[in-house]
Formats: structure tokens, C-alpha cells, sequence
DNA sequence: TGGTATTGGTTCATTATTTGAACCATTGGT
DNA sequence: ACCAATGGTTCAAATAATGAACCAATACCA
């Protein structure tokens, strides 16, 4: 018996359509409509009325050849909306350029989205001539990235055991996927409000990260900065933990958000 | 017998759903359940699934308060990952910084979305100490804004019917509401390639747009320039139509659009 | 303080909708 | 010329959406 990705039992009609948008990725920006039928396990006739409907209200589009889907203008006055009630991207990217300026690497920033980490924003250095690089809507994993580790530590437990009882991928050689060794490692994280990860993701990227709350005081992203490996020397480590300090205390505190009483770094902030 | 904004009748339970976000606006980011239900004219209990459901999607959100909805952050993930299908505005925004900064005026992007038209992107000067300020994913009018004279004038006939015959609000004292000198307009704006408009949408702007084509040959949206009345003279417009001209046909063939045939200055732009 | 109106949320029988297998018409490959 | 895909469509059977009434909790107002 064949389960797919988007575990379509007990969903309401317009979840299961909706969920049809999440099988678009960067990698994959048009999709037909057979395709999509087999990726979601639905019927191809549901597919059919689900785009069609989608398509009629903008959410997606066809492709001028009349044939593939792809995502539709409509989204783009949503985000511009959204950015309008909260301007998280914003305030963020005058934060990014600020980390990657200040310690002359790529930063980016990370949100949770349901049990997903989205790489939403990024900025480049051009002090050096090679620099980690970045793709924004990216899916990043919570266990191989700094990012999703720093989030993990000041996340719900519940969250957390949802996230870490699921099958984790080795995304290189480095990628830690047992459990049991992840949360301990989340214990340091939550005493030094950083998470690190030496090639976890990709080969060769030094990440530093730290969680950017919300209103309950619950990570809602992360903010880090990715270093070539070749490049990263303990004071690069304490800069970007410092820098990283005061723009996320930054970022949190703009969007209405609260860091955790326990956290102790954001207050010691010059 | 009230008949509601999104004619409700025949559409699927998905775009019956998915019309509830066409009620979020920048004067109104969030709504509260009961609200929506007497927007939408739909049953509160309907609204309550269909916002339930499209928040476990993360398209919505609640406030914290747990009251009221908003748009969830997943549609800046749907953005982004449009942008990375169809780079509009990416490319978009580096033309209206040329634009803007050429002429020392208010630059800006609009798109079509259904029957609706919404800016989506400007750039201001710095030139000058008073300026046209604008509003991203703002609803602006087909016949009262150059921008949606502009591509009114070489929209399919069917889509400006559909527009012209639609009652007509005035913006301001000057906005022209009768269907046939609109018409008459649009004759003299195919010619030229630019509509204009002084005083339409807002007292004391004068803009001047063009159409920006899509892969078959019809508008999706417009370049325009808006500038005080005040400061608008015969140089400046001669000015800003040379460098819309350049704008949007880049603008049309970087999206791979094409302008229609016998639209002829977007070819002898040097 | 007490009473009223409104809020978000829930229930359950009725009803209208979605659903899926089979079916076209076209396209693309070999 | 064939075969295997594709996007799109149909119609009976099955499932899901619907809406009036109903809560509990909050805001309001006198």
C-alpha cells in the first residue's frame, strides 16, 4: 500500500488542494498534470478540478504551451500583503545585510513552516571572492542545518519529538541522524543560544545560527551565517555569534516577539 | 436577495475557500470569523472550516489572540518560489530603479489579477523632495489610472468589454466614468503606446504608462511614471515615455513576452 | 453589578458535492 | 504507422460540505 508525502486521509477538499502546491519546489517549478496526480496519489480527474479551481482564483497558472502548472500571480499580492500585516522579510533583510556586511559571509534567514524549514532570505559578502551560497524557498532539514538545530532547542517539546522521531537523512557524510546524539548536542545549544553544524547540509559550509522568536516565545526561524570551512577561525566564531546576537534580539523584538526568559544572551547585548 | 462580492453561485468548494482570501486588504490585514462570514455572505460555520483548513495549510494564520485571521506565512514560500519560476519582479524592480532614477519620479509596476489590477512593485527618486508615494498590493482601477487605461487599450476585446461595461466608481472629480469616451481613449493610447492620466486615481498625480506583454502578445500588467502635477511639463513627459518605452519592452522580453505587431516604438528605442 | 449582545467554535441530519474508472482527442516518440 | 504517453471529460456512486441551532466565553453598557 503505496502512503504519499501529503498522508491524504481525513483531509477536508480544500487542504488536499492546497497540499497539491506543496510538490512544487525550486527544483521542480512546473509540474503536469499526470505528474502531479501520480507525486500526490489523488485521481487525476481531482487534480484536474483542484487546478483548475486554483488556476481560476490565481493560485496557479498554465504554461503558455497550455500544458504544465506552475504557481500563479495571485501569490505574489498575497506575500506583498502579508509583508503589509507583518513585515517579518522586510526587517529581515535590513538585518541580513547588516550580519553578512558585519562579518563578511553569507547570512540568511530560515522559518518554520508546519514541520518544514524554508530558507525565505538571504545576503552576500562580496569581501571574498568565494562565499557560501544560497537559494531562497529552499526546504533545509531541522536535524543537518544550525538553523533548524538552533530551533530545535527552543522549540515546544512536542514539536521537537515530532520532528526527531521522524526518519532523519544524511544529507553528507557529517549529517548527525541519531536522535539521541542531536538532542544531546541540543542541551549546549540551549545553554549558548547558538547551534553550529561543520558540513552537515553541504560539505565544506560552517553554519552559525540563532532562533528568532515569537510571540509565545517559541522559535518561529533562525537567523545564521554560513562560512566556507576553509575560512572559519575561532574569532569568526565568536564575531558571528555576537553579531548574530543582536540582530536576531533585533529581528524578534520588531516582529512582536519574545525570547524565552531562560535565554540570557539578548539582553547582554551592547 | 444581497448578493455577495465573490458571486458565489457554481464555484467549487476549493475556490469558494480560496475567494475568502480576496476579503484580506491592506486597509484590512486581518478579519475576525464572524466578519468574514458577513463579507462572504457565506455560513459561519463554512467560513470556520474553510479558514481551519487553509490555516493547517499555513496560507492563514491566527492572531495571537487567537481571534482574528490573517494571511499565514506560507504564501511568502509560494512567493518566492513563484519569483524563482518567473522572476517578474526581480527583473521588475530593476527596471523601475532605472526608471525612477531617469526621470527623478515615482516609478511603478502594476499586474492584472482576474479583473482586478494590483500594484505590485515601485521604486522612488531621491531627486526631489516631494514625491508620489505608493502602496504595494494596492487595487488599483482599470479606467482610472494610466497604467489600466494603458493596458486596457491593448487587452483582448472581450476582457475590456468585460471591464468597460462594469460600473465605473470616480477616484477623484476627474476620473472619466463614461464607457465610450474611455473607449475613444483607447483608440489615441493604441497609437502612441501610452496612456496617461492627470488627476484619475489621486488629485495632483499626472502618470504616464505602458503596457508590459506577456508570451501572447496580450498586456499582464504596466510600467508607469508618476509625477506631481506640478512638476509635469511637455520635456517630461517626452522624457518618460522614451524611457518607459525602453523599460517595458526590456521588462516584456526578459519575462519572454512579446509585444503585439503593431505596436511599434518598442522596436526604434536605441 | 447584572444583563445583553457578540464573539469564536461545535454539532448533526440533510443535501449537494466530490470522487474515480473509464473514456476521448492530441501529442510525441520510434 | 504504431504505441504510449499526455491533458481533459463524463456520469453514477459515495463521500464530503453545508447551515440552523447551540455552546461557552468575552466585550459591552447601564
Amino acid at each position: 500500500m503505496t502512503r504519499t508525502a501529503a498522508d491524504e486521509g481525513s483531509m477536508g477538499t480544500v487542504s488536499k488542494a492546497l497540499s497539491l502546491l506543496n510538490y512544487f519546489s525550486r527544483q521542480r517549478p512546473e509540474i503536469g498534470l499526470s505528474d502531479l496526480a501520480r507525486m500526490s496519489g489523488m485521481n487525476k480527474a481531482t487534480v484536474y478540478r483542484h487546478m483548475s479551481e486554483m488556476a481560476a482564483q490565481g493560485i496557479v497558472e498554465q504554461t503558455q504551451t497550455g500544458k504544465s502548472y506552475r504557481l500563479g500571480a495571485e501569490v505574489l499580492r498575497l506575500a506583498a500583503l502579508r509583508e503589509a500585516a507583518v513585515p517579518l522579510l522586510e526587517v529581515a533583510r535590513a538585518q541580513l545585510k547588516h550580519l553578512s556586511d558585519e562579518t563578511g559571509e553569507t547570512a540568511h534567514l530560515s522559518i518554520i513552516q508546519g514541520l518544514k524549514l524554508n530558507a525565505l532570505a538571504h545576503h552576500y559578502s562580496t569581501r571574498h571572492g568565494t562565499r557560501v551560497t544560497m537559494e531562497d524557498a529552499e526546504v533545509l532539514s531541522f536535524h543537518g542545518t544550525a538553523s533548524g538545530l538552533s530551533i530545535l532547542a527552543f522549540a515546544a517539546p512536542a514539536f521537537r519529538d515530532q520532528v526527531l522521531t521522524a526518519p532523519l537523512t544524511a544529507h553528507t557524510a557529517h549529517t548527525e541522524t541519531n536522535p539521541d546524539r542531536i538532542r544531546e548536542r541540543l542541551s549546549d545549544i540551549r545553554a549558548t543560544g547558538f547551534a553550529q553544524s561543520v558540513g552537515g547540509f553541504e560539505a565544506d559550509v560552517h553554519s552559525i545560527a540563532t532562533p528568532v522568536f515569537g510571540p509565545d516565545a517559541l522559535p518561529i526561524g533562525a537567523l545564521a551565517v554560513a562560512v566556507p570551512v576553509s575560512r572559519m577561525t575561532d574569532d569568526m566564531i565568536a564575531l558571528c555569534q555576537n553579531r548574530l546576537a543582536t540582530c536576531a534580539s533585533d529581528l524578534t523584538r520588531r516582529i512582536g516577539g519574545f525570547a524565552p526568559a531562560d535565554l540570557t544572551f539578548l539582553e547582554q547585548t551592547t
